[in-house]
DNA sequence: CGTCACATGTAAAAGGTTACATGATTCG
DNA sequence: CGAATCATGTAACCTTTTACATGTGACG
């Protein structure tokens, strides 16, 4: 049950709408969990409910109204219960480690073509997350930023992404080489996703 | 609806019951898709049903009689088709990090408490993980075993496993390291767990 | 004139977790 | 005598995904 904590969680940032919310998802804290704006509304609603958020309404014209939410003081309570519960381990479930754990009985040149295509993801993710580490650096060396800083945890977890996105990138090009020298020494029996009967 | 494959794959190193198999989730396959062992049982039913497996009715004395399910051929073209398919990115769901994400607002303590647990448990696998690596290697070098090997899967997923549990590790004990500093440094008006009213 | 940004949701289906149920055998 | 291993499942619940629904204003 802890969408709602990841939703907390980006409030502490200051305050926003479903709408904004769903941004913050889709750069920032999407790299340790994933929502869909759906998700958000609806989970927007029940903190709202259960008083961990205040709502501000904010008429547009031509438009639903916007709802401004922020964190209660019962949400950072919350928050900080939360965070010092024991944690779940992540559960892993990736679709392209499954499909390369049975390399030997499948299509190379296909795999290879996913491989790269999680390759370049991750490339595009690592400059997003740079970017991010630019801004929230701005300038500073990271030795004076952690002296300096009151928002040591964002960091934190823009470094997490960084390592996580060079670290799928590296493999993949390695999981790509192995492959591929693999065919050059010659490999027979291969089954392709094309062959008829 | 891919449990469906990791299931599959999973049966490719050989014929399974529906216990055994949630042993097989539990090590090597755990790693990069999770299930229960009711998960299973239902999935191999639905497999069964769908032609993809068969299945060896084995009576057992004074105990459940055990199903044996092995891939049929429509079974493994299944799997082709799947790894020549699109992959979707993997979804990050990691309570951890989002704790770490609002470390500035949150008993460093705990954090710390739980950053450790999750070093630990990193450490508890990339053991295992390494075992399991040397067992496929046995005694080969990587290149020698590249050339000879009709495994090459499990070894690159064994590889992704490591590396990745390598990194958990390493950042922990980073991120601990930073917090502890900041507690070194003097913080001031941090919110703690036991506060009360 | 088409597409993107804004701004909210509902409803059904699929997928995953937790709790419960049963019961013999082996090991320390 | 208690715990772990073997061996299967059902049922209720919770979470996530997918599809649908609505409509304006700005930009090129």
């Amino acid at each position: 049950m802890s969408l709602r904590h990841a939703v907390l969680a980006a409030l502490v940032h200051g305050e926003a709408s479903g709408y904004e919310l769903a941004k913050r998802f889709d750069v920032g804290v999407g790299n340790f969990w994933h929502a869909r704006p759906q998700q958000l509304y609806a989970e927007l609603t029940r903190l709202h409910q259960d008083q961990l958020v205040r709502a501000t309404e904010v008429p547009q014209r031509s438009r639903p109204t916007k709802y401004l939410y922020s964190l209660t003081d019962a949400g950072i309570a919350e928050l900080v219960e939360f965070a010092a519960a024991p944690k779940k381990p992540t559960s892993a479930r990736d679709e392209l480690t499954v499909a390369v754990q049975v390399a030997d009985v499948v299509d190379h040149a296909a795999l290879i073509g996913n491989l790269s295509r999680r390759a370049a993801q991750a490339r595009q993710k690592l400059t997003n997350l740079k970017d991010m580490e630019k801004s929230i650096l701005g300038g500073r060396t990271e030795e004076t930023f952690v002296r300096t800083t009151g928002h040591l945890g964002p960091y934190l977890t823009c470094r997490r992404g960084i390592q996580h996105e060079a670290d799928t990138e590296r493999w993949c090009e390695w999981a790509i080489g192995l492959l591929r020298s693999r065919i050059a020494s010659g490999d027979r029996d291969r089954v392709t996703a094309t062959a008829g009967p």
